[in-house]
DNA sequence: TTGTAGGCGTTATCAT
DNA sequence: ATGATAACGCCTACAA
């Protein structure tokens, strides 16, 4: 592999004149930088990065932590990142690895700062240590993290939803959410409740269910709901393979949705387009929430501004089949 | 951030037996080397990545390139790495990007080797620089490529999928494949088409389509295969996804899953859980897929064994509802 | 067993 | 505008 020693004798300069030319491009005559350009394309140079992290004092490296994937979010972050000159690492922890690399990528120099991608498990001790260094929460954070964060203003959406459903004239409108401490999770029933409030409906914890993030804990949902007394006409799920799952629930049960009860999701998941009615949901923003995660990053390790920010986007609400009654 | 100097200095040694602690971790006396430790754990110390990386010959860095982001085999590529004291760092491309930071990451010396995590655009150029790095594919490779790939068997796997069709009485089988020229696709139509032949099935191109790997993409098909005139009693899919949008036009078509046609997906993806009837489907062994991987890669970066290996793991044939009719 | 010093490939400072 | 050289933090001969 070339380093810039051969490159130089290559091209008849010195090593600072290819190092000028790579980074600065000013202060070089023309001459002497064609030939450095040619005598780069020639040897396929490309600088280290560990010489040249280890040399600057700033690092351009960010690490993305993924629990789950999200594929929107991480275009997002690139095109932020890539305008900015900075590159990016994925670490994909999953649900496995609560704590990730984080910490060592972190104090071994590897990268400058962290965005941590929908992270669900944010323990006191992650938050103490990452006091120390940039980050910011795209998507998901707890309300004693003092860390800049990106989100939709969940608890909003859900209100807006809620009250969306409440418009088509039902009466029992019933909440599936999460059992876990969720911020997003209670945020959304907060709004969920909020709305209810302010329609004067009375709040039935019979209609409150939670479960799983997935479509067989929708299918337990929908069971324990429509074995209750108090039978909802309006089911408003935290996420859409969960709606997805009671939907299932009420087909097989002869229930027809959106006729008999109506349906809504969360998230806009490519699921409320493959189901049958496609799902009511909200849609968030995710690759604007990666591009903005990304710029707050950025901005925090240039400027040091370590102030936590709250970052909210604008979601959008999709009404689809699951909600509103066709005229065929 | 603390380094090996400060260390050194507290611990009342040189850097030269700090950094035996931590490497070597012999030919030093038990005192001196607790009060190294002492003073890494005080410091909260941890080494420099890149002037470690910088003044060592061996890279431990491992770069999994990422198309469409596949959990499972992340996580097996992850605990083989870890298990050989390297890490990842993901490049998660897209489909915008085909090229990926691959190249650049490899002659900067940041990655040691990568892992092609089902890359489907191998184009000439990537495989003639690709000759001179460790890497290996990951579920996905192009004939013509001469790096080690790990896969399951396409063609047999299609193969037993098409004879199990065959064997529910089934005479008019049809395939919804691919329009791109993908190895994997490739080898699974040949793998349908030998099942024909050998069951001295004729085979009839009418029944043969072709599209995106997508819900909507089964959609066209079924809308194609229905329309014609030798209508199919069992529709293969390349993808579950696919498959999923087949059963959906059948359904809307009032023509019944599994009574009066058959159909089935590959992928054991979750939507084949998620749609009703369940989809009979292909699994693949991703964990091991990616652990297999991994295992390959860092040998090739050890031994220098650049002799490209096909290893192929065991695909599992699941049947669910789609293609058996329910005795109720 | 331990310490000193050189060098990995860059970038940045200081001359020229 | 250009070149020589110090320094980044680490590992590893080599010396003691």
């Amino acid at each position: 592999m070339a380093n810039i020693n051969e490159v130089a004798k290559l091209a008849g300069v010195s090593v600072a004149t290819v190092s000028r030319v790579l980074n600065n491009n000013y202060m070089v005559s023309d001459e002497k930088k064609q030939k450095v350009l040619d005598a780069v394309k020639e040897l396929d140079y490309q600088p280290n990065t560990y010489a040249k992290n280890l040399r600057q004092s700033e690092n351009k490296m960010i690490l993305v932590v993924c629990t789950i994937m999200m594929e929107e979010a991480l275009d997002g972050i690139k095109d932020a990142v890539q305008q900015a000159g900075y590159d990016i690492i994925i670490d994909y922890i999953g649900f496995r690895d609560p704590k990730s690399n984080a910490l060592k990528f972190l104090q071994s120099g590897l990268v400058g700062g962290v965005i941590f991608l929908n992270l669900l498990h944010f323990d006191d001790e992650l938050a103490r240590v990452m006091k120390e260094y940039p980050n910011v929460m795209c998507g998901e954070f707890l309300t004693k993290n003092p860390s800049t964060s990106v989100s939709i203003d969940d608890e909003k959406a859900a209100y807006e939803m809620t009250d969306y459903l409440i418009k088509q004239n039902k009466k029992n409108i019933a909440f599936v959410g999460l059992s876990g401490e969720f911020k997003f999770a209670t945020d959304r029933e907060r709004g969920y409740k909020r709305a209810l409030f302010d329609h004067e409906y009375s709040i039935d914890n019979k209609l409150i269910v939670k479960g799983e993030y997935s479509f067989e804990s929708g299918i337990d949902a929908a069971r324990k709901l429509m074995d209750s007394e108090n039978k909802p006409d309006a089911i408003f799920c935290i996420q859409d393979k969960i709606a997805a799952g009671v939907i299932e629930y009420l087909k097989e049960n002869n229930i027809n949705v959106p006729k008999d009860i109506i349906v809504a999701g969360f998230d806009n998941h490519e699921i409320s387009e493959m189901i049958r009615p496609k799902i009511t949901t909200v849609a968030q923003p995710f690759y604007e929430m990666g591009k903005e995660s990304a710029r707050a990053l950025i901005s925090i390790i240039k400027d040091e501004d370590h102030t936590g920010k709250r970052i909210y986007l604008n979601h959008e609400l999709c009404v689809k089949e699951s909600t509103e009654i066709k005229n065929d």
